[in-house]
DNA sequence: CCCGATCTATACGGCACCGTATATTTCATC
DNA sequence: GATGAAATATACGGTGCCGTATAGATCGGG
């Protein structure tokens, strides 16, 4: 009965349960957007009543900040990793970025947040620092084997926009997998400046 | 008092008032998602009740299909609309369909549409046929400049990836506005295959 | 000026949710 | 096993919205 904790058996005095709202948050975020974050909602999902929620929590605004909260620090989590990772190539790094960074759970989460920002401007905010630490570190690993900036600018800027779009282009690619439409757009933005169109 | 028809006297008998709902529905959707699309609101905005809305409506789901069809249609519209403009180079029309074929409003109800479709079936499906067709433009257009079929699928992903991400990134471009680094981007998958870096 | 058709306002019951107040359970400790 | 703290259940009033029913307004045509 319980999708959280695994349908074990609640513990009687759950002392943490307030990270529990919070993750039931993100996966009602994830699932359904921000909309779908209601309090009452979550605790049927959590098997409780709404009860113990405001012996946490302000009330559903303030939930939802410390959902973002806790987003913020997995991404900036996730971005020092990234960071400190420091294995293969630059192209190689940026694939890990591109595909397989975030597991896709935490994608679901990050795409929900950004369609959010679209229309809260405090969610804008907190959005616009990680995509600008993200935005640097495809620069950086560009600019390790691209000169010209405005080239760096716009591969970073298309690689971003590859991450971002291909969850929401819902098109196909007729010959291809979606994964294989994605790789091949992947690899054209890696490709050294200059090279030829010379596919394997 | 009322937005849609430019604040002139409401007719007293307003026979089509049906497009007007339509209208403020999209209105709302591009605003605030579609959880924002309520009858009594739409009502408010219009300077009426709801009273007249179930004359035309068999309820909210029906407004939202119907807010669908309209989109669809426009979008078709705008398609063939593309189509028949033959002016310019293959790049040219790539570059109008990017940046200017839509409205900013018309933009901003497609981005709603294209969230909602996350966490809706029926929408997706009926966003699919539509981004068929643009990514087959994109592909026939490339084509024109690229033979490898790979880096046609890549060009066309990336084009719109980029006509996407570009409204759902929130990141800075240091030394470059924001329509500078897109276009940037936008020309480096313009450019004939083989080039080297040589912007300017 | 009256008629019927059409559009609108008002009123209603229902539902889902919010936030608060207050009981009740549960456990840790003595 | 009694006690107090913490988590939870229950109950309540309030709000915003849905969909329906019904009365009133507004128009074209007789």
């Amino acid at each position: 009965m319980n999708a959280i904790n695994g349908g074990g058996p609640i513990p009687a005095v759950a002392r943490t349960t307030r990270a529990r709202w919070i993750e039931a948050g993100l996966d009602a975020l994830a699932r359904g957007g921000p909309d779908a974050v209601r309090v009452e909602t979550l605790a049927a999902e959590l098997g409780v009543t709404k009860g113990g929620f405001y012996g946490y929590f302000d009330g559903r605004p303030a939930l939802l900040t410390e959902m973002l909260d806790e987003w913020e620090r997995r991404c900036t989590k996730a971005v020092i990793a990234q960071a400190d990772a420091e294995g293969g190539t630059p192209a190689d790094r940026i694939r890990r970025v591109g595909q397989l960074t975030y597991s896709e759970d935490f994608q679901r989460i990050d795409l929900a947040i950004r369609a959010w920002a679209h229309h809260d401007r405090s969610v804008a905010a907190r959005l616009h620092a990680i995509d600008n630490e993200r935005m640097d570190f495809l620069r950086k690993m560009f600019g390790t084997f691209v000169t010209d900036p405005d080239e760096i600018e716009a591969r970073s800027t298309l690689m971003f926009g590859l991450a971002i779009g291909r969850h929401f282009i819902v098109a196909d690619h007729p010959g291809y997998t979606k994964r294989e439409a994605i790789q091949l757009a992947g690899e054209f933005l890696l490709r050294p400046s200059g090279t030829n169109s010379s596919a394997g």
